[in-house]
DNA sequence: TTCATGTATGCGAATCTTTGCAGATATGAA
DNA sequence: TTCATATCTGCAAAGATTCGCATACATGAA
């Protein structure tokens, strides 16, 4: 198989494992440093069953990595850098503005571009 | 609803759009300008329904643009700077490394960190 | 109008993903 | 050992995507 298909497979898997609102929510947590599978499922919302089954996607897909202590299970974003590179794609989503509004999506990459103050009111 | 939520759900509705290796080899067929369905049909010998049912995703999304000449109708890709972002996700590729060779990863950085000479030996 | 060509659309079957829930496993405390 | 807590795994139903093919549409030539 031609390599520009091998790597063209390669790209969309990881485009593919990536392209969950959830899942981006979790490397968007696991920006401001590691965290627990229940911490983020409080975080998130969701039951931690389901945070568990994604990030076990995330890590069969090494885009993070987790660390055991005691019974929690702590992880992280395996290449912090990658997080940086979905926030490019808020740009894209600014280019094309398809059925979200200017305010939204400003207020969204202040979020993204900047780290999250760990404090400060966030109930949007 | 929130808008990290929002944002979130935008972001993955544009990566699952680019999460499919076919598509990703239409960006990188446009990078080098634009195209007509049937020259990508030929470069990515698929059946020309398929590759206009791609581009009609990528176009809904707002990822391409086309421009109509008599019956021909050409695409390109309407932020140029798109096709950057997805090569730096070549880079995650290199690092996580699973299931590709070095070698392969290498030669097809080289197809997408470069732009593709038009003429030169490329069938691989 | 008729024909050939280039593109687009519709539809069912096959395939993959997500979801919700039940139960399994692992750890630490009593 | 037994219990509570934290996380993981398995499975079937629901949902979404992809594929192959047939057919429709649009354009230009004759």
């Amino acid at each position: 198989m031609p390599s520009r298909q091998i790597v063209a497979k390669e790209l969309a898997d990881i485009f593919r494992v990536i392209a969950h609102a959830d899942r981006i929510r979790l490397i968007e947590e696991l920006r401001s440093g590691e965290s627990d599978v229940n911490s983020l499922a409080e975080a998130l919302e969701l039951p931690g069953s389901r945070v568990s089954q994604h990030l076990s996607l995330l890590r069969a897909h090494r885009l993070v990595e987790d660390r055991r202590e005691g019974r929690r299970h702590f992880y992280h974003l395996s290449q912090p850098e990658i997080a940086g590179w979905i926030v490019e794609g808020v740009d894209f989503l600014l280019g094309r503005a398809a059925g979200v509004s200017a305010s939204e999506i400003k207020s969204a990459r202040r979020l993204w571009g900047e780290r999250k103050p760990a404090t400060a009111a966030s109930g949007d």
